[in-house]
DNA sequence: ACCTTTTCGTTGTAAAAACAACAGACTTGT
DNA sequence: ACAAGTCTGTTGTTTTTACAACGAAAAGGT
């Protein structure tokens, strides 16, 4: 558990926090952590979780197949964020997603009862972390209201520049890396892969981006 | 401000507070009204907001226009509902929507930093209240990634029928009401309206649903 | 280094959606 | 009750997407 301190001081979740704080809030709050191989489900569509969870290794997606094998990926989490969390209301009914390792991971689990009920004992910083907790859920509304405004593209061409240009202005450069290959990138953007492969190309042709695997550059 | 009392104790918000308990954090909460007739706007994409926002009266729209003026329907308020919370992050920047009185409407607003910070005087109940915003969030959460399901459905059919079992579902009936005229519906699915309408039309035909303007029926 | 598997682009065809234009039904205000 | 405006369904055309199938390139394992 220690080993992940670190990695937990630098979350949004433990934001002003010291690392020896982290470390006495991790038993109050009765945090554990879990090991997941590439490829391995971490929670399931129709299940019932009380718990957040911060991904502290690796890399996860969150996914649905339907009836047909479609797969639709709802998001995409790196290390230090946060998921989880849309399921921690009494009555939030089951997990609506998959969230399935797509590299070797580890996760660290919090129960959101521990969160939120203030203890009585040694954590100072526990409406710190509240107030965090929330903060980080806000940015993750946020981020999925980002979603559907590319989402809400009537074409795969609309959909691809604003995916792209979002990413571009988070990460503050017309160069960018993309968490996704072709099929991931379609199946997050709803769209077919083969069709978006042919536009990503046509907007190449025009003169209008660049890429090479996952780096893509707007010009 | 004493008239919505009783609409704001039977919001998810202030759900275990009682009336008078209210009333006096209303006051500790700094708590202020705005009234909005049908059609003006109450949020401009672009604005800072450090607020949270409850309707107490009337029915909002929140969306987007873009550049065309294709209009998206990114969700509906209704009484007692709250809207503004994926902004409250310090760092959360600007609204990406427009909010739209789409009747005339009452809206309540609270300060974040009040909400989050325990104040000391009388507020017995302000840590429920922190607790209710979080559960309020998760489930707006929630409610955005049903949103993201119907819309990384393929066909229009597929769009409708997702919205329309979810909307069945959550009222728990086959027959519902649903808050959108035509126009509104196909902007809040992200679809052509003329399209929509034949695809409801064929679907009828099929013997797949019923419906009259805003009632529908699932068979 | 070789074989296997995955990823990516390409093409053609069929299906679906967008778009535009219009008529009838229904609302709303006066 | 009437006129003006809005809402809804309908149709035909154009554009876009999905789907299927395939080969080349790249990646991964032994």
């Amino acid at each position: 558990m220690k080993k992940y301190i670190s990695v937990l001081k630098r979350t949004q979740l433990f934001s002003g926090v010291g690392e020896d704080e982290i470390l006495s809030m991790l038993s109050c709050l009765t945090a554990k952590t879990g090991s997941y191989k590439k490829g391995q489900y971490i929670l399931h569509q129709g299940e019932y979780s009380g718990n957040i969870f911060v991904l502290v290794e690796g890399k996860v997606h969150i996914q649905r197949d339907d009836y047909w094998g479609n797969r639709s990926i709802l998001g995409q989490i790196s290390v230090g964020e946060m998921f989880g969390e849309s399921y921690v209301a009494p009555e939030s009914g089951a997990l609506l997603n998959d969230v399935v390792a797509v590299e070797d991971s580890v996760v660290m689990m919090f129960d959101v009862k521990r969160i939120l009920t203030t203890c009585s004992s040694a954590c100072r910083f526990h409406s710190l972390l509240i107030q965090n907790v929330f903060f980080a859920i806000s940015e993750k509304n946020k981020k999925l209201v980002q979603k559907l405004d590319h989402m809400s593209k009537r074409t795969t061409r609309e959909k691809l520049m604003s995916y792209l240009s979002e990413e571009s202005k988070r990460q503050n450069n017309s160069k960018i890396a993309i968490p996704f290959n072709r099929q991931q990138l379609a199946d997050f953007l709803a769209v077919d892969r083969s069709a978006m492969s042919n536009e990503l190309c046509k907007m190449r042709n025009e003169g209008l981006i660049e890429f090479k695997k996952n780096l893509f550059t707007l010009l």
